[in-house]
DNA sequence: TTGTAGGCGTTATCAC
DNA sequence: GTGATAACGCCTACAA
């Protein structure tokens, strides 16, 4: 039996098809087609259900829907985390562009876990989603969930961080490009000696963010120098640590690329401790542009990811893969590179002047 | 016609329960109960039947069961917005608890605006959801589509931001304990003339905040000078502006606490600007604990809102309903009310040492 | 303890 | 142009 209360409990109980198609004495085909703007319906009979679903508020069943056509107006998304400035914004830009296309989001975060990642890919498949956008976590090294999504024909677009392989659909930053640009950046303000705090090497990002960094050392002809290098996480403290590691050095650096906001943050501060100046005596650039890189004293010179941009660009490539799916057409895989942006701060500028006012936050919001 | 793809397109296709009951030789009924552990199947016809649904990983289609039973696994959620601290975590939060009772969750953002807020709900109706949580737009003044989400029965639970009335599901901060401990603690540290920088006074938050303020200084047997307000945005630019007026009074304030940490940065570097210095000449606090509050320099004094927790209590809260609902019991509308944690950081303290370490960010994050 | 059958709301196919 | 009907996958009242 139907498990619907009674019309007593729930007075504006959803108006069906059915519904619509009884009080104007038509079929539920016309009514289905008439809403659907199907060609084979009058004109005046499109017009006349049209205002009927509009008086009774209709709201297609999405569910039904979806079942019928195996098909639903969901997109899933998976990121590692909500926390920091990336991943919020990321959504948030997919959550913009989706629903403009009339579809929801369902958002699953791994916890940088593959066991999590596993169990949200399921729940994803089960809800039926029409796409997956994911973003992989850090610890993942088997990939064959992401192959069962493919292998049902289930279109899927990797973010930010992908899987191996080439004929994947993604969206990423060009992160050694924005290695290299902020490296350039700290050498072109008198860096001699410029070290580099990395990221954990199995994250693409991060090995990319290093090659730039070397790559910018080579176009300089210098060398880069293992000592002058740190892996490690991005965080305040990862970054005093190897701080302190490079003042031990008989040759200190002068200068420091951090693959990570936090990680450049602690380096700085560590710096200012041990009574270094920044930037005159350490030039300070990080990556990712957080919220707090304009406000701390001084401003940290950082690299953005362009957050937004990447959110709307994955779901436009994914719903071009649901089209193309449901016309039957082959879709040659395809990546999307975007462009970081170089954004110059105190924390790296000796040359010239300071900019009198501090830049006003990005991220300015009400709550 | 089915419109699923040949199995020669799509190898690893769905297995549905049909497709098991077959195998076995059993009926649906029978599949369906052992794999949900009905009472009346023999132990090892469960077993049996659960091993090959595990060999053939058998994920249940959520669309079929949530329109056989008019209840999806599905939460809608509706924020104003993702930026800055408060909504991602507590999307965050929220996100965590319902994947631990095998809920997904769909987000919506409103931006702040009435007409996205209808269409939101128009929407998690659509898609059939459980139950909504929202924290309302800033600018809706009609309650109207609320009132309908509960005229279907649908269970609604309200967090951080409510529309007005009391038979209301709701987790919310306690904003005037939040206002009276910031304001107290000005005066604690020899605050004579506190102004307040105040939210728009549409939203409860924001008059709550102001509310404790003047409980505060009421407690202290003070009044409430009308020049030491100022109502605006959140910005850094209204809070300079506050600070500006405040400074060419004849009789300045000497700490101000801000309904918001953004304005009261702003309020703080405009200070400096005119050469005073923080927290000896003006002491300053804020509220959301924003991430920048700990790295400013001097850092930040402000309100911690328990965003986390108000995201997981707001989905238990949530649960409650649809569980209640789902055995036809009445469930007495409830409202959370989660204590507020006040951080004391340099901004403010003028009595007493400055802790000589900085405490590390809380958000830290990889990404 | 297990099976049969009907229906949730929508849509595609076929017939008129 | 329009209508009747079957099916999507699951659940459950009822029968056996």
């Amino acid at each position: 039996m139907a498990p619907r209360k009674k019309a007593t409990s729930v007075p504006n109980s959803p108006v069906s098809m059915a519904d619509l198609a009884r009080e104007l004495g038509v079929s539920m085909t016309t009514v289905s087609r008439a809403l659907s703007d199907h060609f084979s319906i009058g004109p005046e009979m499109k017009l006349k259900v049209q205002k009927l679903a509009k008086k009774y508020n209709y709201q297609p069943n999405r569910m039904a829907s979806a079942l019928r056509k195996g098909q639903s107006k969901l997109l899933g998304i998976i990121v590692p985390y909500l926390e920091g400035r990336f991943f919020p914004k990321v959504v948030r830009g997919m959550e913009t562009a989706a629903s403009r296309a009339g579809y929801n989001v369902v958002i699953c975060q791994s916890n940088e876990d593959l066991t999590h990642e596993r169990r949200n890919i399921e729940s994803l498949l089960s809800a039926q989603v029409a796409g997956i956008l994911v973003s992989v976590s850090r610890t993942t090294d088997d990939f064959r969930h992401f192959e069962k999504v493919r292998g049902r024909g289930l279109p899927l677009v990797f973010f930010d961080r992908m899987m191996p392989g080439d004929a994947l659909n993604a969206v990423v930053l060009d992160d050694r490009e924005g290695g290299y640009l902020a490296t350039r950046h700290l050498l072109a303000q008198g860096g001699r000696r410029v070290a580099h705090f990395g990221g954990l090497q199995q994250l693409t990002i991060y090995r990319n963010r290093y090659q730039g960094y070397r790559d910018a050392l080579a176009e300089a002809g210098l060398p880069v120098e293992e000592e002058l290098t740190y892996f490690g996480d991005n965080t305040e403290e990862a970054g005093a640590e190897a701080m302190r590691r490079w003042l031990a050095l008989p040759n200190p650096p002068d200068a420091v690329f951090a693959a990570g906001d936090y990680a450049a943050l602690g380096a700085m501060q560590e710096a200012e401790r041990q009574g270094l100046v920044v930037p005159t005596d350490m030039a300070v650039g990080g990556f990712s542009n957080e919220t707090f890189t304009p406000i701390a004293k001084p401003s940290i010179t950082t690299v953005d990811q362009r957050c937004d941009e990447m959110g709307q660009a994955a779901v436009r490539l994914l719903l071009e893969l649901i089209d193309a799916q449901a016309q039957g057409l082959d879709f040659a895989s395809r990546q999307l590179v975007l462009r970081p942006e170089l954004i110059i701060r105190e924390s790296s500028q000796r040359l010239g002047r300071l900019s009198p006012t501090p830049e006003p936050l990005a991220d300015a919001a009400v709550q």
